[in-house]
DNA sequence: AGCAGGACCTGATGGC
DNA sequence: TGCCATCAGGTCCTGC
């Protein structure tokens, strides 16, 4: 599942080969991951444009082209994205292919079809609806602890429904909420509204550190995840509590426990979180 | 308005 | 061994 930390390695390893390729042709093979425009739109403009650069909003993928315009790519839960020097073998799950004058190529692949692909000039990109409405950046100044508390007045929700919400806060996922409430000592069905103030910066700060570590070690990769290079991350061996149902907790040696919480399969140690 | 739950999708897994 | 049901999860949509 790619989130914040695998949709960053992703950017930072398309930067580093994008900027400068001109696209020569595209190949659409499965038509509903264009949103917009459509498919032949898509397919008769692109060609001739210009890779400038590539940023990211939370989990999503900013591509940048020379005529002002921005391929937005968003994952889900099993989309890969990643740049090749020349064709690889064809894989029925390969929905888009990108050639570039110099014959390198950029292949979107998504096992589960959930994965979306938008091209519209950047004055446009608030008309992705999930991408206007992103809350703050995690790692961003903005995510304080006087923003927690204004988002939390009238909610009544708890604490693992609200960090998975993007509206609250963009680019957390299933892994590093768990992760982070581990890390903070905090559990998952806490009400918001009922963490004090220490607590709620000690999340803050877990969130932060949960992300960055993950970033370093180019994040996690369970079965779908690859980086622009096809590569997979590292950080699914340093997981403190997501996927260790019936591990001992790495800290104190308490079985670590599974239950479901905002309809999500949700980990954390009935000793270490309270 | 806020929240829960279903739909989307397909490969992996578990039970019979 | 093989078939079928269930599960995984990010976001959008619907309904309470």
């Amino acid at each position: 599942m790619p989130e914040l930390p695998e949709v960053e390695t992703i950017k930072r390893g398309l930067e580093l080969v994008l900027p400068g390729k001109t696209i020569e042709g595209v190949d659409i093979n499965y038509a509903g991951s264009i949103k917009a425009p459509s498919c032949e739109e898509f397919a008769r403009q692109l060609p001739g444009l210009t890779f400038t650069g590539a940023g990211r909003r939370g989990k999503y993928l900013l591509l940048c082209l020379d005529d002002n315009s921005l391929l937005v790519v968003h994952l889900r839960m099993t989309g890969r994205l990643f740049f090749c020097e020349s064709e690889i073998e064809t894989d029925k799950h390969i929905h888009l292919k990108i050639i570039f004058k110099d014959g390198s190529r950029l292949y979107f692949h998504d096992v589960r079809k959930f994965g979306t692909i938008w091209w519209l000039p950047v004055s446009r990109a608030c008309e992705i609806r999930g991408l206007a409405a992103l809350g703050p950046e995690p790692l961003s100044a903005d995510f304080d602890v006087s923003y927690f508390n204004s988002k939390t007045d009238r909610r009544s929700t708890n604490i693992k429904a609200l960090l998975l919400d993007q509206t609250f806060v963009a680019g957390l996922g299933n892994i590093y909420v768990d992760e982070a409430l581990h890390k903070s000592g905090i559990l998952p069905t806490r009400p918001a509204k009922s963490l004090t103030t220490p607590e709620r910066k000690k999340l803050i700060t877990s969130v932060q550190e949960v992300l960055l570590d993950a970033i370093s070690w180019r994040g996690t990769t369970f079965n779908d995840y690859r980086d622009a290079a096809g590569m997979s991350g590292q950080f699914q061996n340093r997981l403190s509590v997501y996927q260790r149902h019936h591990k001992p907790c790495l800290s104190c040696g308490t079985f670590i426990c599974r239950t479901v919480v905002a309809g999500r399969g949700t980990h954390f140690c009935p000793s270490c979180q309270s």
